[in-house]
Order: C-alpha cells, then sequence, then structure tokens
DNA sequence: GGAAAAATGGACCAGCAAGTCCAGAAACGG
DNA sequence: CCGTTTCTGGACTTGCTGGTCCATTTTTCC
C-alpha cells in the first residue's frame, strides 16, 4: 500500500471493509472469500491487496476492528451514563435490542476464531474491548454507589467483570440457540444482585472499606 | 458406510473421532485438514470417507457431539451433587481448573462456527448441552433451597440460566485473553447472589418481585 | 502541463485440500 | 471352507481460492 492515501483511496478502502463486514455477517467467515467481497464491494483484486497488503487475514483483522468499535457505540449514549436504575434498564434494553436484531451472527467471534487468537492484532482488539466495556460497567456500578443505590461493600470492578461474562455468556447462548432468555436473565440477575445488596447493606451498620480502582 | 460396524470397525471410528478432537483442540478447526487427522489416526482417506461419508463436515459433527459429552462428564461428580456450600464450592473448583487447563482451546465453540449454526445436527448438539447443564443447576439451587439456604423467592430457572451465561462468557473471555478472572467472578458473584437472598429473606421474610420464566 | 505517485482492472499462477475410485486384505457367517 | 461383506491403502482428480503481476488510468502537486 502506499504510505499516503489519497480521499478516493481512504473511501475505496472504508468501502472494503463496510462490504467486507456485511458479507461476513451474511456468509459467515469460513464460507466467505475475497471474490465475494470484491464482487459485492465492486473492486479488484489488486485493490483488495493494495490496501491490505497482508491479504486476507489483514483483511479479517481491519474488520474485527470495524466491529469491535461498533459493539460499545451501540450501546451509547446508555452505556456511558449509567448513574441510575432507569438510565440502567435503558442500556439493557438498547444491548438486549441490539443483539436481538443482529440474529444469530456474531462476527467478532467468527473472526476470531478464523484469525486465530494468537496472532498479534486480534488478541490487542478483543482485549482492549473487553476492557473498555467493563470499565464503563464498573464506572456505572460506581455511580450507583455514589448515589447510595448500591452498597459501598460490593467490589465494581468484580461485579462488572461478572456482568460482562454473563453479557458475552448470553451473547454466545443466543448466537446458537436463537433465543435470548440467558441474556437478559443475566443482565437482570446482576441488576437485582446489586440492587439487593443496598437493600441489605442500608440497614444494618456497615463497614465500608474502600476499593482501589485503578 | 455399512450399515453393521464389526467390532474392528468401531474401534477404527473411535479411534478416528478422538484423534481428530486432539488434532483439533491443537491445532485450531480451521487449521486442521483431513491429512492432519488422517495422519494422527493412523487411518487411509478412504477410511475417513467410509465411516464419515458427508466428509469433513460429518466428521466435525462427531467430534462435537464428543466434545460436547465431555463437557458435562468433566464436571461430574460434582455437577450432580450440587447440595451443598461445600460440594458447590468443589464443583465451580473443578470447572475452573478444567477450563484453566485446557487451555485457550474451545473445540466445541470452533466447531459450530466452522460446521454452520444452521446445519440440522449442529444447533441440537450445543442446545441438549445447554439444556442438561442448566438443569444441574437449577436442580442444585432447588436443592439449597430446600435446605433453607437459598431464598425460596429466586427462581431456580432463572438463576441458574444468569449463572449458565456468565460461565459461557467467562470462558469465553479466557479463550480470548488468557485469564480466568471473568470466570471465577461470574460464578462467585452468581454464589454471592445466591447466598446473601437467604441471609436476606430469612431475617424480614419480605415478598420480593416475582421473575417470569422464559 | 507534465512527471510522479496512487489507484484500478483483470488475467494468470500455484498449491492445497476435499473428495473419488478401485484393488486388495481381513473378517464374517453359514 | 468359501462366498459375501466389511475394511483398508493410497494414487488420482478436480475445483477453488489466496495471492502475484503488470498494464492502464486517474489523481496529485509543483
Amino acid at each position: 500500500m502506499a504510505q499516503t492515501l489519497t480521499a478516493k483511496g481512504r473511501a475505496t478502502k472504508a468501502r472494503i471493509v463496510e462490504g467486507a463486514a456485511e458479507e461476513l455477517r451474511e456468509r459467515g467467515v469460513a464460507a466467505t472469500t475475497l471474490d465475494d467481497i470484491r464482487s459485492r464491494t465492486g473492486t479488484s483484486k489488486s485493490q483488495l491487496f493494495h490496501y491490505f497488503p497482508g491479504g486476507r487475514d489483514d483483511l479479517l483483522l481491519a474488520v474485527a476492528q470495524f466491529e469491535a468499535d461498533r459493539v460499545l457505540h451501540d450501546q451509547q449514549p446508555h452505556l456511558g451514563e449509567l448513574d441510575s436504575w432507569q438510565s440502567w434498564q435503558q442500556w439493557r434494553d438498547a444491548l438486549v435490542d441490539r443483539y436481538e436484531s443482529q440474529g444469530d451472527q456474531c462476527p467478532l467471534g467468527s473472526l476470531f476464531l478464523q484469525v486465530g487468537r494468537d496472532r498479534p492484532g486480534a488478541r490487542a482488539i478483543v482485549l482492549e474491548l473487553m476492557r473498555q466495556w467493563q470499565e464503563h460497567l464498573a464506572r456505572g456500578i460506581r455511580a450507583l454507589q455514589d448515589g447510595g443505590l448500591v452498597s459501598p461493600e460490593l467490589d465494581p470492578r468484580k461485579e462488572a467483570a461478572a456482568l460482562l461474562a454473563g453479557i458475552q455468556g448470553g451473547v454466545l447462548i443466543m448466537m446458537s440457540t436463537g433465543n435470548s432468555a440467558h441474556l437478559r436473565a443475566a443482565v437482570d440477575t446482576a441488576t437485582a444482585h446489586l440492587r439487593a445488596s443496598a437493600a441489605d447493606a442500608q440497614p444494618r451498620g456497615r463497614t465500608d472499606h474502600r476499593l482501589a480502582v485503578p
């Protein structure tokens, strides 16, 4: 590829990534060939390799990054303002809607299996996504704690980690079974847990140990 | 394949499935060829197609079933006797150990992505696995309820669904990041939730909101 | 306006891996 | 035993797909 992309070049590259993402979502990673992507995006073989010198894997990685960005973006603005039970509920609904409408396609999951988790870039993408996602949740839990809606004795990071795991698993099960009940159960149970902690802690005298936040 | 398998035939077929499972776990689904399996299991091409007339996909499906059976088996006997906090803890340790030692390989997950979730057999396998797994967990929660260790107001099926989602997500994240913290957090938080419900409900006996079951 | 750089088109290549085929060995069964 | 079935070996075919190459067009920028 060139060092400098012209406006046209950038547009083409973006078109390829977006088209590839669609194709991959529709047909699955294993079944999608470069020719499918080429024909869908109205490009030629040389363009594919021009913009993604590493070939197929390179392109898949770009799509993975594209999809990863979408994941958090689709949860906004709710994910960024989890400071009341109401906003919490709004976020939950947005999350469930997002994945239900996505159907049984999990571009990211497939992508990583195909590219290989060990490849330098792949693991970094998912790692960063999980980190940010969990950080958002943890921040929301802290906000609830500050508002006295959640017991200060809970460790926001641990609760966020558990909730994130529940979400991932819920989505995974939904992909496999077509049923979003587990996703809902995971989020709702976590919420109930947080709610109950407050009802639990407040009446009693609480020994409030501070929790370090990185 | 023949209608009737001789003892030798059954042994060969089993050898192929087990060898294929190992190979797939080591090298990943996408990277494993029939020739790899053939050479590892000391068989010939014609044997592969003799025992799995549908070819590669057919074999992958058989391996998927094999791996699915292992998942629950590896959690026994603990998964079958979740009737005290102690046994619950033993199960938890066995679960975490199992997946930590498995490293970052998730045969089942990859298998389904490769074979295609929509294929007749594939979905049925994962569906049945999830059903059984959740049933075991729900039964365990009911046992705790019977023992007065968990509030009777909780819906065992919903709690089991949420826990199962947490486990799946925890494993998934572990595969991606190499860190089992999420898996532990998911199980431990769910356990804490169950425990707290008892401590919560017994002293007061308040009526909580009912939870719908899908 | 023109040289250099970037973008594009598409023919071509090479390798690989799934799947086929048939001949022959082993096992069964009466 | 001997005919029939099952099992096994391995060479061969075939189609596909990622990747290469170079000629041509378009854009950039002085």
